[in-house]
DNA sequence: CGACTTCTTGAGGAACGTCAACCGCAGTGG
DNA sequence: CCACTGCGGTTGACGTTCCTCAAGAAGTCG
């Protein structure tokens, strides 16, 4: 892992995206001050409370004593990350999947309680509530779905992401922006089994996989029917 | 359901715990004016996208399309609740466990914006921090693991809550503030699974049911051990 | 006492995790 | 050029687990 501290005002250094192009240019500077850049190669861990991720997806990954491995939340490009009132040992670390360029800003933490900065506390908390959302909705993703159903749920949750660009997103193509292994550790099944769900989707012409990192939504009503529980556990009562 | 308009401060109407009795009086009087009380009985649902519980128990439920309930997230006496960022939550309501008193504050939600009060804003930025970092522990449990270990956690994250008081924290007993049947929502098994779960920790001795709500951690080690992974499902190899 | 709710117990089967082996691909080195 | 290796992903066989369904206990209220 490699630091390279800012020495200087650098504009390009916050992602060119909402809601970070819209700071003014003292609260860019702000943050951008008490800052560095750090790059990231998959699997790197890095020890950092705040930050924003730049280009990659990182992940809280967690480790069960066991060996299992979880992982509780992803952020992708443009995402603020912000583990502040998290106790280290019980939510695990953060990791990134792919190359990744980190701007972590542990330093700023101050900045930012103060209300001198009344426009970064906003984008902040903006940032959180979204996130907070975001972990609600996951959390019921998991909690009793199936795996089909959880497949379906990830995917469009994939279509929402920055890295699906806009051509695709016309064309119902969802780009998968990491491994397979890391979305079965995510929706919480096994690599197997996710392997089979794809299949399955595609033997019913809900999906049709192009290339192993861009999927066409094929049927997005069927889909989302079943992202909402549509494909519950048989039962063994005769219908 | 019933709404109570407050046309005075009231200083009383704010949880007297922390964060809440922490605040000067002008912020606690800006909080109050624009609030009202909701009284909430079991299975009232309040259309509300901010607010704190003054007594009792809320949660976010969600219905799948096939009849699963599922609650995404708890909220105990104190906790703020915010759903103001929650777009797929639309389908998620807020709904009281137990007899319940829930301050809405949406009328509010300008007040925090505007830099004015910056106690305040500092309060609710606190408990979002708080509540991202329970969601996310709370999707790491449910990623991938038993029922056992899922009990298991569930259990010490009561201990935590302001229900079980401090006599009966220091002897081990912690008060279980909701029903079988909304733990089992909660986390992603079944009434029955979770009744097998409960009589299992009892045959093993790390646990004695005192009462239907009160139960005793007889062996702190081994559950926080099982609670962290300890109990993986079976290999089918001989050991 | 019944009517209701909540929780428990029991039996049976589908599902998903476990393990093992295989495939395709990329990089490496002879 | 081909063997070798490592990695990510897939396929197949098998067994435990936990869901499903149904019925019984236990507690509460009229």
């Amino acid at each position: 892992m490699e630091k390279r501290q800012h020495d200087g005002p650098d504009l390009a250094a916050l992602p060119n995206r909402l809601p970070w192009n819209q700071l003014d240019e003292p609260s860019t500077r702000g943050l951008l001050n008490a800052s560095y850049l750090a790059t990231l190669n998959r699997h790197d861990h890095i020890d950092a409370e705040l930050g924003i991720v730049r280009v990659g997806v990182l992940a809280i990954e967690r480790a069960l004593s066991d060996g299992r491995r979880v992982l509780a939340d992803l952020f992708h490009e443009g995402d603020l990350i912000d583990l502040s009132q998290s106790k280290r040992v019980r939510e695990g670390q953060l990791v990134a999947l792919k190359p990744s360029e980190f701007l972590v800003l542990d330093g700023v933490r101050s900045e930012i309680s103060t209300v001198g900065n009344a426009s970064i506390a906003q984008v902040i908390m903006l940032q959180l509530r979204h996130h907070l959302a975001r972990s609600r909705d996951h959390a019921a993703d998991l909690v009793s779905k199936t795996p089909l159903e959880k497949a379906a749920s990830v995917l469009f949750e994939f279509q929402r992401w920055p890295d699906t660009n806009d051509d695709d997103r016309q064309r119902n193509m969802v780009k998968i922006p990491i491994q397979r292994v890391d979305i079965a550790d995510y929706i919480g099944v096994k690599p197997e089994t996710l392997s089979r769900i794809v299949r399955q989707l595609e033997g019913e012409f809900l999906v049709k996989v192009v290339e192993q990192d861009r999927i066409l939504l094929a049927d997005i009503p069927s889909l989302r029917r079943i992202a909402n529980g549509g494909r519950p556990r048989c039962s063994t009562k005769k219908a």
